[in-house]
DNA sequence: GGGACTTTGTGAACAAACGAACAAGGTCGG
DNA sequence: CCGACCTTGTTCGTTTGTTCACAAAGTCCC
């Protein structure tokens, strides 16, 4: 209970604050002031208790009997995630998806601008792509220097994202979201995440077959399914 | 310890089945007839410990003192995540994100044929894209009875991503991917996934935070960080 | 100002996941 | 056929995460 113990705030707390942080812009823009934890479990599709504990990590910034003030837990949020500040991000393989991402604004908007776009290929570094000019992975030391990167993309084809991740880590880019389907080892000090389209499709088609067998069995007992999630 | 007691496969394990079948693919093609589990843990980033016990739950497929033939574990794991029938995939939302996923190759590939395209904006209902006619969200029904759809992507705005998750799992579709910044619930018969990029850009903004403080202080101090995943 | 009512913050029970360690079971050379 | 050597499958203690349940703390109406 001393102020740093409040400062170890578990993995799963942190990656449902983007959710909450989320949730509460939609508040806010509906003009409303405060927020229970009733209310922000039902809309972010957690449990009411949850909330109060991953809240209570941030400190405790709400009112017994009144709830939070939305305002107040907003700026909180927002300092704890470092999103104060700006997050240039380099895109590491321009093809199919690489230049997707580039395209999609999504980034920018809030505070992930897209610096550098990076490739390997000789016949793409130099040309120009979404009003950037496409640069070596050489040059990834020197755009670190200049322009601040602080996280590298990896959207390269498989083989090559290790030896990208390599070599961001080297650059001194030591936060990085891979979308190559492939294994990705980095060092300690550097934060790895990824996202794997195959893996979930995989694990979709995983419960979709049980949902089957299921699904077959119910009808045959004449049994029907209830919801999931009690937050309507 | 019964048969049936085996079919219950905990979660976190579901999730790591394919990275183990994508490694084991790469195995397999560098004509590797059997790999022990400290090799595969190496190869797949984890724990050896863990591959032996999520790979138990398939059944007793290895063979002591040699370990685990490839090629049946092969069978065996695609069997059991499904993956020897086709499931079919609707993309609802042809926007920036939604044409870049039906232009990436990646699904056709292993299983997941992209065979319909369905978006909400009469502008874009009728016209093709990507070998496909765009089809209006009304005919979802249709397309599930004809196609045989069995995996539905929410590749829309955040706006609308709850009503087509509803009106997909209306249409019998059971499985969802959902792309859209929003939350999304369906009913406990249902599967959903999602792929939230600015949540996982948060997520590292947290860390990187947290490591640009901890990086002066370990300059400060002189001490210096080790590596993460001993598996090289 | 007091009592009914809300809602937070947290302690404690429960559940899931992890990883070390080791016995059981198998190979292989001689 | 035996003994040295490997590697699996599983048990067990630990850590991490979830949920319930309730005391503490505050609001609000009269």
């Amino acid at each position: 209970m001393s102020v740093d113990r409040k400062r170890r705030i578990p993995e799963a707390t942190v990656a449902r604050l983007p959710v909450y942080l989320r949730t509460l812009l939609e508040v806010q823009a509906e003009a409303m002031t405060t927020i229970s934890s009733e209310r922000l479990a039902e809309l972010a599709g957690v449990n009411a208790a949850k909330v109060r504990k991953d809240l209570s990590y941030l400190g405790s910034y709400g009112t017994r009997g009144v709830g939070y003030d939305v305002d107040h837990l907003l700026v909180q949020m927002s300092r704890e995630l470092g999103l104060t500040r700006d997050w240039p991000v380099a895109i590491v393989g321009v093809g199919n998806l690489g230049a997707a991402l580039a395209n999609y604004g999504g980034f920018g908007d809030r505070g992930f601008p897209v610096a550098a776009l990076v490739d390997a290929d000789p016949l793409k570094v130099g040309t120009m792509f979404g009003g950037h000019k496409i640069r070596d992975l050489d040059d990834l030391p020197a755009l670190v220097e200049e322009l601040g990167i602080a996280i590298g993309i990896i959207a390269t084809p498989a083989a090559g994202a290790q030896e990208v991740a390599d070599r961001l880590v080297a650059a001194g880019v030591t936060s990085i979201l891979n979308f190559a389907p492939a294994v990705v080892i980095v060092p300690d000090h550097a934060q790895l995440r990824k996202v794997d389209l195959a893996l979930e499709l995989q694990v979709l088609s995983f419960y979709g077959q049980r949902e089957s067998i299921g699904a077959s069995l119910r009808e045959e007992l004449g049994v029907s399914a209830e919801s999931k999630e009690s937050v309507g």
